[in-house]
DNA sequence: CTGTATCCACCCTGATACTG
DNA sequence: CAGTATCAGGGTGGATACAG
């Protein structure tokens, strides 16, 4: 965050991060790319219990755009496409993993938090 | 800005980062408070030229529910409100800070390889 | 199989007005 | 000064149907 603008909060680099993954479904891709290295549409949607072809489509043309993951078409009978991870993709890795860190903190101190209000047992 | 965001059932901890700060002015509000340490409603929303009572409040909520921010209240004529970060709040800095480099990365990245494709630009 | 088009519902956001 | 109540508009996600 070293430049905040007031006047212009939407261009800021950390807005820029929201808009790019910020959606319900960018980190559970980025995930599950993470950990199965390539993967098709369908076995994506399989993986990502819920999402309609629709957002499944949106979010991978984002990120392909963003150049955060990568897309493969193979032009046979069935189609066949692949997604994977880029390097860059692969960067942004350990930053989340770091936001998992400290997010966790967060919830044990809500949990804490929620405990202290009940009663004194014992 | 729902006020359920507290209730919503979080599947990872990402998500829960974004849930708690993945709308559009947390950023800024915690910006402005990382620089100013302590500021009074009216302050704040002076600093985020732009920003509606309602949405300000909503947002200040959330993240003081979160343990981000401090509310202080006097009960003086006329009535007096301080926000500042917790320890928590500023523990979140750097690693906005982290985010924020990795972002800047991408966008050189894009610039160089696409500059006017965005797609939700229009 | 891999998407796209369309409609629909909900949430976010902001504007205005009002209260303590 | 520091909010809250209410309403309206826009964007986003989801369901379904359809296309290459």
């Amino acid at each position: 965050m070293g430049n905040n603008r007031s006047d212009k909060p939407l261009t800021t680099p950390v807005q820029y991060l929201l808009q790019v993954l910020g959606s319900k479904w960018k980190l559970p891709i980025l995930c599950t790319l993470s950990k199965k290295d390539v993967l098709r549409f369908n076995e994506l949607k399989r993986e990502l219990a819920g999402i309609t072809n629709m957002s499944l489509s949106n979010c991978l043309q984002e990120l392909e755009h963003y150049k955060i993951i990568k897309r493969v078409q193979y032009l046979e009978m069935p189609p066949r496409v692949e997604y994977s991870l880029t390097d860059n993709g692969k960067s942004l890795l350990p930053i989340l993993k770091n936001l998992d860190e400290w997010v966790n903190k967060q919830l044990e101190i809500n949990c804490e938090k929620a405990q202290e209000t009940e009663p004194g047992d014992s």
